[in-house]
DNA sequence: CCGTTTTTCTTCGCCACATGAATAAAACAT
DNA sequence: ATGTTTTATTCATGTGGCGAAGAAAAACGG
């Protein structure tokens, strides 16, 4: 809200830096930043004093072969409290603790589904669930709470727009669990807490444009720009798994038909290989890993119908890519999610979509990554999220 | 290249804001930047010192009804040289002659298709036509040359890495060009050089993020943050365009089949206007204006093959800006260029098609303008960009 | 016609932030 | 011990921007 003060500013970018590559020595973090020895000696000093970052470096190596003094690293205090990371998936629920230096301390997964409940028998569910695994994995002390979700999210004000896990529209989430919490609450969505986590964790994603489309329950993109998330008109992700890519192509359960989700999501999978044996279609529920793993072992094994059903969703994927290539021009694409289990599967008419799909000279600008990344990645990018949060807040706190 | 200071960068913000908003007094630009009267004093007696601006305010009429000492508007001065815009279309180009202060002094439209020359033949028809402007056009002192055109731009090199138009690949233009006319040339694509212009034009559209599709020879993209231009890895625009949506649509000049500008450009629906009638295809010349006329009558006229003709462009345009919107989430789309005289013909199927490809929340957040923009605007796109690069050589060469 | 009022612009002292240079500190090598 | 090397801190300095006070330029009001 409130312009930062320059100093706000590149206390944010050296905490950042801090966060995203580690432990590092004051020289080091000059380096990295490009500021003079003395600013970071500077910065950091009121950091030590704020409690922020710690110097327990003590005995640590530095190596041995290294003469002159030895550098001393910072770190994220650990005492500051914690945070919880939840993500709201569509039949289970994944939370995780983590302390104010980032560290992992606990985490569960819930199978539950979500669907069908009012806006408050949801955000007292939610809340329950929050407290009783803070108070069950003794945390210390939570601070905040980050909540990942699918569908599209107003991040600055913490609503849920449109949800197609949810049924509700403009549900105020982020306010409805800060009440009952009594604690902040940041809300952003799924793909786009992915995206982050990952480029906090890879450099290269962190230059130049990426484009993260995560594949499984649902279809969702989070796109950087030089390691921020883009921002749409709410500040939200985008809906680009709802994309109509076929015209008449199978129903989707945004209640559109030919999305692209209705070819690459787990349910729409799950759903067709159902109906190729003529069984009944399932209900809505996503299919759990099991039933995905035995489709994709048949599809191996060589069933003809199952290879179509693979080889039309990796058709789909490759104009998906191909889409983003042409509108973004991104310097890398990830694919990522449960779906990256069959890519064996998906990659021929996928790469041969790709090709016809794209210009040359523009697919050949942009790395495509494939990366099997967890759900744990996804609460880790609105936790760090939040912890960012957290050190302008405690500097707020200080100041008063 | 070389990190711009402090001083330089607000030294840039006020000048385009000058140059955005007009001529206008200390006073107004403080309030507009949100800086002190202070600084904008200190830093406007520099510019003015310079020559870069001017205050022959004199004897302009502040109003009369207010009281108090008047406002001294500052203007950018017209004795600094001129700049030359040329857009090179399919088979014509337009040149624009603007002084230092960004008035217009003369232009020139010629019909010269440029297809199938040399490089270098290329780039020594350009050179030629251009300097017979400018000394025909009597020209004080040419600092600089912008070059819009069409197909995939690097803009950091001056590359043309792909073109439509041009046969050629990777085409260095804007170094051959500054060899031949010994003058810095900056060189855009034509789609992102429109959007830069309309946002220079209107401040709606430089708030948040502004999709510009421009609609005409071909189809082309434009994507502004906050009033700057998107760049993509090569740091171009995009080539939207030639998004496939259709797998077995009609034919389009990049090779592919089914592209956006398959069904909307020029060249396209004049081309299947001519094959509804059993006429020979035409070779591969954009029609002129009053071919196109003459279809968009018939049209009007009831003809319902035509109409078909239309009524499918429009779905196309529909779902084209759908995915605009399911992938950005803008807060404004601006449908531009030639296309526009259709635009009655256009619209049903193509709110139709919108509706169907978006989710209502996301499309509700978009407003959708459309505006009949002429090639003028778009050679001024390139000629502001450069223009705010000789504000900087300005003071580098003052420094030296 | 001359002070008063009102608004714009400038001058000046000051503060926040960052820097380079000198200095101190902490290790290893001899 | 004493130099060598690298890291961290201190301090004087410079830059950019700001608030406050004052100067300037007009209209207004007697």
């Amino acid at each position: 809200m409130n312009a930062p003060t320059p100093r706000e500013a590149t206390r944010r970018r050296l905490l950042d830096a801090l966060r995203q590559d580690g432990p590092m020595a004051r020289v080091e973090l000059g380096q990295q930043l490009g500021m003079s020895p003395a600013s970071v000696s500077d910065l950091t000093a009121s950091l030590l004093d704020e409690g922020i970052l710690v110097t327990e470096d003590g005995s640590e190596a530095t190596g041995g072969l290294l003469r002159g003094r030895p550098k001393v690293r910072l770190y994220f205090s650990e005492n500051l409290g914690s945070v919880i990371g939840v993500w709201t998936g569509y039949n289970r629920i994944e939370l995780r603790l983590v302390d104010s230096a980032g560290r992992s301390r606990a985490s569960r997964r819930i199978e539950r589904p979500l669907r069908n409940l009012s806006a408050d028998d949801l955000m007292d569910l939610l809340a329950d669930l929050i407290t009783t695994f803070a108070r069950e994995s003794g945390a210390p002390d939570v601070k905040a709470v980050g909540l990942a979700c699918q569908g599209y999210v107003d991040t600055r004000d913490g609503v849920v727009a449109w949800s197609p896990v949810l049924g509700t529209r403009d549900l105020p989430l982020a306010e409805g669990l800060r009440g009952r919490l009594g604690k902040p609450v940041l809300l952003d969505n799924d793909a786009s807490a992915m995206a982050f986590a990952l480029a906090q964790r890879d450099p290269t994603l962190r230059a130049g444009r990426t484009a993260c489309l995560m594949v499984g329950d649902g279809v969702g993109l989070g796109f950087l720009i030089n390691g921020e998330l883009y921002r749409g008109a709410r500040s939200g992700g985008s809906e680009f798994g709802h994309v109509r890519l076929r015209r008449s192509g199978p129903q989707c359960r945004c209640g559109g038909r030919g999305c692209i989700e209705a070819f690459l999501a787990d349910y729409a999978l799950h759903r067709d290989a159902q109906l190729i044996d003529h069984r009944p279609a399932p209900n809505a529920l996503i299919p759990g890993e099991e039933a995905m793993a035995t489709i994709v072992r048949q599809a191996r094994a060589g069933d003809p119908a199952l290879l179509n059903l693979f080889r039309e969703a990796g058709e789909v994927l490759g104009d998906a890519v191909g889409i983003l290539i042409q509108t973004l021009e991104p310097d890398h694409v990830v694919i990522c999610g449960p779906a990256t289990r069959a890519m064996d599967l998906l990659r021929p008419s996928f790469e041969a979509a790709l090709e016809t799909q794209t210009i040359q000279e523009l697919r050949m600008l942009a790395a495509i990554h494939v990366v099997e990344s967890s759900i744990d990645l996804l609460t880790e990018g609105v936790i760090i999220q939040a912890l960012r949060e957290l050190d302008g807040e405690l500097a707020r706190l200080k100041a008063a």
